[in-house]
DNA sequence: CGATGACCAATTTTGCTCAACTGGTCATAT
DNA sequence: ATATGACCAGTTGAGCAAAATTGGTCATCG
């Protein structure tokens, strides 16, 4: 795991993304990737350990990209520090990122055997009742709410979001920015503190969330991080 | 399809629901199931075409079912005719059948292959847009709301409440009736009008609704309605 | 009569082989 | 130092035939 990977193991992974979306783990093999990335399948051995880590490290990098454009949404979202705006930038940043809602869904068609050699690979979670309880502290969200469960109907939420399509005609699915929006007003309605809420004060704590993983995986990694898209 | 089977044909249908649910579909034969009720395999098909069609009427049956609960459990709700209540029913119903569950969610490890041969078997649709409308009319829902998008959402939780457990261990899920309740919650918050909406009326709404279902079913069967359980 | 289970055609499963492919290595080349 | 692709052992999967099972029927029974 790296913050920063260099050119080769960036089209590396790029193409491998390409190839997993397109036709899941399992049948893509390691030599499509790299003749996409335009390498011999031997040099792909000089970057990664083997094909589990190329998935390894591309969950990786694109949960990097994540997080990183859900910050930046939510950083030019007036109600960005809201639970309703954390909220909906959530699911446009997921709409962005097929894989990491393949991920997160454990979608088997994509991840296939993936699943299976690396069983507990995240939690289906994707935000943290602690998170929610530090937005509460600032007056973010409603106090009288229990974190886990706000928490756990957020999952479930993002989990239909992503898999509604397996049991509902599209035809019959409203738009996606129709969806979202609906979501985040439901949200607002619910969670946002009567006064209206200090969307700046929930800012400044994902603020600081965010520097203190920074830290932390720099620590972790020994490199320095830096924006990348 | 009937409103009334008769002794034999459901206990042909609690024994086809016990191993639906148990084996799957494809995995379970007619002859188990005439075992299980204690007749001959012969005798199945006095009673029912096919295969296909011992599904179709347990799943008629189980709707019927289900829709009574649902009914009974709002008429006993003091917020039964709101949003709210309504949906908390459904979820409580929901839980307690775990073949519509299955039906709703599309879920092939229990409907295999029947789901190939009965295609468009529901819509994943568990409240209709225009009952929304019709609890608007009659102040028991806010009226700003599109039934359209508030029907997917329904739809949506619904179906991430039945099956978020492909994603998230059962040990990081909170107790369902704790997650059917803050869903509740939070719709009670984000659906129901200012003024703590008109619950009376949407009771009577609802009223209004079965009685023509059951008129339909009536004509349809030409048998008369009774409640079954 | 309603009910049975032997029976049938059709499908599915099983056990098997063999060729092709796969992830990963490494001697070799650049 | 970097990259290649032939190579290897292990796995997968197409193909096939035999065997078993299936949904559904019907002559027969009580």
């Amino acid at each position: 795991m790296k913050l920063k990977y260099n050119d080769k193991e960036n089209s590396l992974l790029d193409a491998a993304m390409e190839l997993f979306i397109r036709y899941g783990y399992d049948k893509t093999t390691v030599n499509e990737i790299a003749k996409k990335a335009g390498i011999s399948k031997g040099a792909v051995y000089l970057h990664f350990d083997s094909k589990q880590s190329i998935m390894g490290n591309l969950l990786f990098r694109e949960t990097q990209k994540y997080n990183l454009r859900w910050f930046e949404l939510i950083d030019a979202d007036p109600k960005g520090g809201l639970m309703s705006g954390m909220y909906k930038n959530v699911l446009i940043a997921l709409s962005a990122s097929p894989i990491i809602t393949a991920s997160f869904c454990k979608d088997t068609a994509i991840l296939g055997s993936y699943l299976k050699s690396v069983p507990q690979q995240g939690y289906g979670e994707l935000i943290r009742p602690d998170f929610i309880k530090r937005l509460q502290d600032v007056d973010a969200v409603r106090k009288d709410i229990n974190p886990s469960v706000m928490a756990h109907i957020m999952d479930m939420l993002a989990f239909a979001f992503s898999s509604i399509g397996d049991i509902k005609p599209s035809e019959r699915i409203p738009k996606t920015d129709v969806v979202i929006n609906a979501v985040a007003d439901m949200m607002d309605r619910a969670f946002t503190p009567q006064d209206g809420g200090n969307s700046e004060a929930g800012k400044r704590v994902l603020h600081q969330i965010a520097d203190e993983a920074i830290a932390y995986y720099e620590r972790l990694t020994g490199q320095k991080f830096e924006k990348q898209y």
